[in-house]
DNA sequence: CGGGATCCATTTAGATACTG
DNA sequence: CAGTATCTAAATGGATCCCG
């Protein structure tokens, strides 16, 4: 089979992996899920609160990407004490009906997954 | 917001973070879009052709994974030189249709998202 | 052929302290 | 409040050698 080196994902310089690395990575999808839950703008500790085990680096680090992306925006409030607010871009919502497919996939399939991965551990 | 903590993937042990975490490596996906491409059962080294920069270890460790999670069946005949087929199971099929609509979005979405990150960037 | 085992380099994540 | 900087620990990935 023939395959188009520029956007099949098999490849391995292939864009589409570097895009869906990103949503694939730890705290991503939370982060997304979490300002679509809020359905409106957070701040930077609500959305830490939201998750409880994200740390303060990588909740950091996880909204400059989804903002480089253009799936998060950003908003500074110049204001004492400073404000920064987050929410999905219109990009980023188009990614919402997906993610909850997999989380709808999940909670059908997590069960059966749990077992078998405890039968296969014996 | 009084949040269920079995199935909320918000929840920090929450199994849908768990099963999403392997789906969401860096080998997985391409594993399962390999076998569906092929719609037939594939041989170790075949795959590993099919996914050029994947090396022996991971490949190894992800079909371990993929097994485990019921998502990838693996047959090994007892012939020499030995000889194992690896192929989707009915659960990994159903999984499918959802990761092929990532790559879709990414597709549709990764100009646009490269561009912003450069951007971004200056 | 299809791995397992080991060693090593790289990457990623967390804890802590500090700042505008 | 919303980060940044630094250090360290842990997970990940690759190269190599080996075996049934």
């Amino acid at each position: 089979m023939i395959r188009n080196q520029v956007v099949d994902p098999l490849f391995s310089q292939c864009p589409v992996r570097n895009v869906l690395s990103r949503i694939g990575d730890r705290w991503s999808l939370l982060v997304l899920l979490a300002l679509h839950d809020k359905a409106e703008a957070m701040r930077f500790s609500e959305i830490g609160k939201a998750i409880p085990d994200v740390s303060q680096k990588m909740l950091t680090a996880t909204l400059r990407n989804l903002e480089a992306d253009d799936l998060v925006s950003r908003t500074i409030f110049p204001e004492v004490p400073p404000r920064v607010e987050y929410k999905l871009t219109k990009r980023g919502l188009t990614l919402i009906p997906l993610l909850n497919q997999l989380v709808d996939w999940s909670l059908e399939n997590m069960g059966a997954i749990i077992r078998h991965r405890k039968k296969y551990a014996m």
